[in-house]
DNA sequence: CTTACCATGTAAGGCGTTACATGATTCA
DNA sequence: TGAATCATGTAACGCCTTACATGGTAAG
């Protein structure tokens, strides 16, 4: 296994836990994954198909409702997969925010505008604190339901840690550039 | 000014300030930027040219040395180019941690494996923390010298404060899987 | 003299987003 | 009946990384 597409690990790890649909992947990639993975439906469908054609994922049609809906389910082999990949060592770290190349910048237009790019920053990040400090409150009242739910915890943990430190950093950055930079 | 190429925005960016190789570019990129953004000579050369084309850099011979050497400095034009982004709301927010992945579909294997992948995380943080932290010394030494070096300053700071955070996240998580998940 | 670093670039190919296209169902 | 959400997909296109290819220079 020397470069596996991550995507491809990504979803044969949501299915490792219960088989899903398309739209319900993309829906944990918007909130339970969020704070650090993404992906859109136009990697999800094909990357499902390419799973399904090297016999990682099987599908079914799921006939309970009249609504064409397509359920996969991971296979023995994509069962060994994730298991294999979840062994090897991470690589990918990867962060791109454009408002610190904003403020790195900043020099060129003055405080003024580096401190509105804060202030949006900070409101984004709010935001984002409370969806998972929600989330945390719904996984710590079932910690014990599912041995899994401790390890979501962790990476919820790790997003409101981040957080709070971002949103500590837009405070000081604040004051700072409020005082005049020195 | 719809979707700008953010290379096109970082590298005029660094141009605005001085004359630059695309070596010297990727120098950049690799330390003083690398904490939230990174860029490949892949990348940085053919955009380098493509900036050239549009006339918002110009190329001129460092013919202070026989070794082939092509500085590039911002022109008028790209000088409003940046002027005109650095006024946009920030866009991309993007994290991609494959650690958090790995913990995240970490019941698959069980805390010993996940306590690798934490450590292993801890042992690389750690590494870009001291490096930030030399980096804060020698800008804090020299801010008055240039209005940008405050600028520098508080996205290092950022840097600083978010790889804390990562590192007291480690030791929260290591905790809780040493005690078994509860 | 050879290792490390300076220096520039190209080609192939992967990966992924955006926009588009379509239609069912549920709820107010 | 209209809006929101459920649901699946494709096509175009862009962006970037990796690997390759080449050579100069400085220091030990």
């Amino acid at each position: 296994m020397a470069k596996e597409k991550k995507l491809d690990c990504v979803i044969l790890g949501l299915l490792s836990h219960e088989a899903l649909t398309g739209y319900e992947i993309k829906k944990r990639m918007d909130t339970t994954l969020h704070s650090f993975w993404g992906a859109s439906y136009g990697s999800i469908y094909p990357t499902l198909n390419g799973l399904m054609k090297r016999g990682l994922a099987i599908q079914h049609m799921d006939a309970s409702t009249k609504r064409q809906k397509i359920r996969y389910a991971i296979t023995p082999q994509g069962h060994a997969y994730v298991k294999d990949w979840l062994k090897q060592p991470a690589t990918i770290h990867e962060v791109r925010y454009e408002m610190l190349l904003k403020i790195f910048f900043g020099a060129e237009l003055g405080a003024e505008q580096a401190l509105k790019h804060i202030r949006a920053f900070q409101e984004d990040i709010q935001q984002e604190l409370t969806a998972l400090r929600a989330m945390e409150d719904i996984l710590k009242a079932c910690l014990q339901e599912d041995k899994a739910h401790s390890y979501y915890l962790l990476t919820v943990r790790f997003g409101i840690q981040t957080y709070q430190a971002y949103l500590a950093w837009c405070e000081e950055a604040t004051s700072f550039l409020s005082e005049g930079g020195n």
